[in-house]
DNA sequence: TTGCTCCTCACGTCACGTGAGGTGGC
DNA sequence: TTGCTCCTCACGTCACGTGAGGTGGC
């Protein structure tokens, strides 16, 4: 009735390799219900669901050892009173962790799409076709186009003139303004 | 007029190490302007915003050769035309992935703020003490609380009779129920 | 019985951390 | 001139990856 699992089933479910589930077990983060002769172990849902609350916390960037401290709560209290009061005292610094995590994640994954929009208005024109560098030069583009367009060889050279070889280091000036005359 | 950091500077401004900094340029993500006679690096401020945004990509979970080959596609390609094409190549799965840590984050602290909120509303009856078992047993608690609840050296135990030492494994059944008696 | 999965070492790797010991620069 | 910062090795660490070689289980 009970469903059971084999680390490889844990490894599918989540989507790591069999190796992170050994890891986590060899660090006390997880314990098999059964462990045949051979060493196969088994696992059931309550593992599966702690796996998945572990792989959660290792996104949150939480440490092995945060990990287990947040896994030992229960053992550090001997009723639910003292249970709840270790939650109210290290939840909310978890919570705020994530919120940050999600304001700089939302933040550059407008910077992406931004960008993605800001370059399909640009050189609608073939005829003009300038230099990367232009691209970053437009007031207005964001930081991702600004850094990008500008790095590599160029080098800030050709920021007012547009123009430069891409794939080898001008060997002096002159050759950089010749290469785009 | 325009301002220069050192590799201190770059750390200070980014929460990052001085070890950090000279990390990516020893990988090639980052470079100095200039290089005094003793070895010290001088940047601009464009070099700052280049470790902004190759500390944004690290969150977002792209690893260093991942990073260089982003900050490689100006040297790529020789016109602003296939720039662009190389950035609509790229970008949307850079979206889609910050998209899913998003997601995944969010989702964790909804459930962090559930389990504050849920344990708030319990044992308000200071007579009534259970074992933090009991709190995971309640239907509609949170994934996290019931994992965190049920870890531990309770192994389940418990579950039906909320009881049960926290500190020690029970030497047997006897002893176990004793202990609660 | 045949594969496919799982096992145990054990060394490798990636992204830095951490001293040791010395020098540079406002 | 005095500190404080920065420098270069170079080894350490954390969270796994990656074979090698062998066994278990529906």
């Amino acid at each position: 009735m009970e469903r059971v699992f084999t680390s490889g089933d844990l490894a599918r479910a989540t989507g790591e390799t069999v190796r992170t589930v050994r890891f986590y077990e060899e660090q006390g983060l997880l314990q098999p219900v059964a462990v045949s002769g051979g060493g196969h172990r088994r696992y059931d849902r309550a593992a599966l669901e702690q796996l998945q609350l572990i792989l959660d916390f290792r996104e949150l960037g939480l440490s092995i050892p945060d990990i287990r401290a947040m896994l030992a709560m229960r053992a550090g209290c001997r009723n639910a009173v003292e249970f709840r009061q270790l939650l109210r005292d290290r939840l909310p610094a978890h919570v705020a962790q994530a919120r940050n995590r999600i304001e700089r994640l939302r933040r550059l994954e407008a910077e992406m799409r931004q960008a993605l929009s800001s370059v399909a208005e640009e050189v609608s024109d073939p005829s003009t076709v300038p230099c990367p560098c232009a691209v970053a030069s437009r007031n207005g583009a964001p930081r991702i186009v600004r850094v990008l367009a500008r790095t590599g060889e160029c080098g800030g050279v050709h920021l007012a003139r547009s123009s430069g070889p891409a794939n080898q280091l001008p060997q002096d000036a002159e050759e950089a303004s010749r290469s785009h005359a």
